[in-house]
DNA sequence: GTCCGGCGCATTGTATACATTCAAAGGCTG
DNA sequence: CAGCCTTTGAATGTATACAATGCGCCGGAC
């Protein structure tokens, strides 16, 4: 049993990812109070949360809009994550358990089922899509730092505001599938460089196919285009 | 004028800082609205922003407390610095525009002045770490991305709250512009990876010195130890 | 026709009363 | 005497009334 202002945060996030509120579009309280069916309260601490993650951007008086993202965002984004994710990987090198190997190894392993299983291309995108975030967050665990893990949830939660990490093609998956293995021998040989250059590229070429691919398939089965309702 | 919630945001983070409400304190929502004079909604939403901001934690019916921080944070705080300012520096070598070059050789020119001349020991320091501030601010603009800004300036903050930048000593401020001299010469021809070297050793340095010196002369002429009131 | 000024309304900012929840103390029982 | 349960109250979560503020429209003057 959730409370209110969270209520109304995952409600108002979810609306902002799938598109239901556009990039640019005006909402006020009051009408995110009737959305979610929550006072003004809850409501205002949603809100703030949303600013202070990038989701949402405000002018007194004019209430708030959903954040616009160009292309430039974009580019300093994934900059930034290649940065950051490669010195991840390299701190998880000598860092990682064997516990968070083996987890590694489990949702590779897992992968490449997927891969060559008979699944739609929607379904194996999604399930892609899930182990590749377990992948990723265990090598942020596995660096062993608070602060680093934090500013990475940020960076890729702003990522996935723009709708990248969920467009992908099979060929996509399947060059991102080649670094994953590549990275997970460099972690078995606890080799910091190796896994530091192949997390980057890792990143790099997310960023280069997002820009190839604009918004075909969505893991959410969802279309880009705004959902026109009934009225 | 400013408004409650930042009046509030401001007079509960400067008691952080000056070290009036001292790590681990717990601070009750009652209490604070005493202390700054404005009702709970105000109070609120400065809490939730000191929270997102590290300078307070919140445990639910147990009020928020000052954050603690360990030597092993400020160690990964530090880390994250020397990687993206020197990312920064790397970035300022290939886009910083004349005018931004000419701030920091005004300042470093300024530093040079302060070193030699005749001023007490906390008053050099202090206007040595406010020009510390604008090289460094400067190099942060002239990488131009809003979002590496961002990061820097929160990682700062972080800083900022274990007291570290401002307990200095003489040596340290002369070793520090020995690097900004460095960082200097690295721009102003323009190389990307001696800038970024360059930068990284300065924030290294500045970690190195902290552990050697505790708490001795802090810039802004208070001790460490908690105000004792006259009551 | 255009520009300036002032008024009205939409929208957020603030205060406060009430509901809910959890931590901690104290008593009961085995 | 120890461990669990109950009870209590402090602290936060929520709703709502009221205040303040800034945008945009409308009218008048130049």
């Amino acid at each position: 049993m959730p409370n209110a202002a969270e209520h109304a945060y995952q409600r108002i996030r979810e609306n902002i990812l799938s598109g239901r509120y556009q990039p640019g579009q005006r909402l006020t309280e009051a009408e995110l109070v009737e959305a979610c069916g929550v006072s003004r309260t809850p409501v205002r601490t949603a809100i703030s949360r949303l600013v202070s993650e990038d989701f949402l951007e405000t002018n007194r008086n004019q209430g708030a809009r959903v954040k616009r993202w160009d292309p430039a965002e974009l580019d300093e984004l994934f900059e930034l994550r290649g940065l950051l994710e490669g010195h991840a990987a390299a701190r998880a090198a000598t860092r990682i358990t064997p516990a968070q190997l083996a987890k590694i190894d489990a949702a590779i392993t897992d992968m490449d089922g997927i891969l060559q299983g008979r699944a739609g291309q929607l379904k194996k995108a999604r399930e892609f899509l899930r182990l590749n975030r377990v992948v990723h967050s265990t090598v942020w665990e596995a660096a062993g730092s608070t602060h680093l893990l934090a500013m990475l949830s940020r960076l890729v939660e702003q990522s996935l505001q723009v709708r990248t990490v969920r467009s992908f093609s099979l060929e996509r998956l399947a060059e991102s599938h080649h670094h994953h293995l590549e990275l997970q021998r460099a972690l078995h040989v606890r080799d910091p460089q190796w896994c530091e250059s192949v997390m980057r590229s890792h990143i790099r070429a997310a960023r280069a196919a997002l820009a190839l691919d604009p918004d075909t398939v969505r893991a959410d089965g969802l279309r880009s285009a705004p959902q026109s309702s009934a009225g």
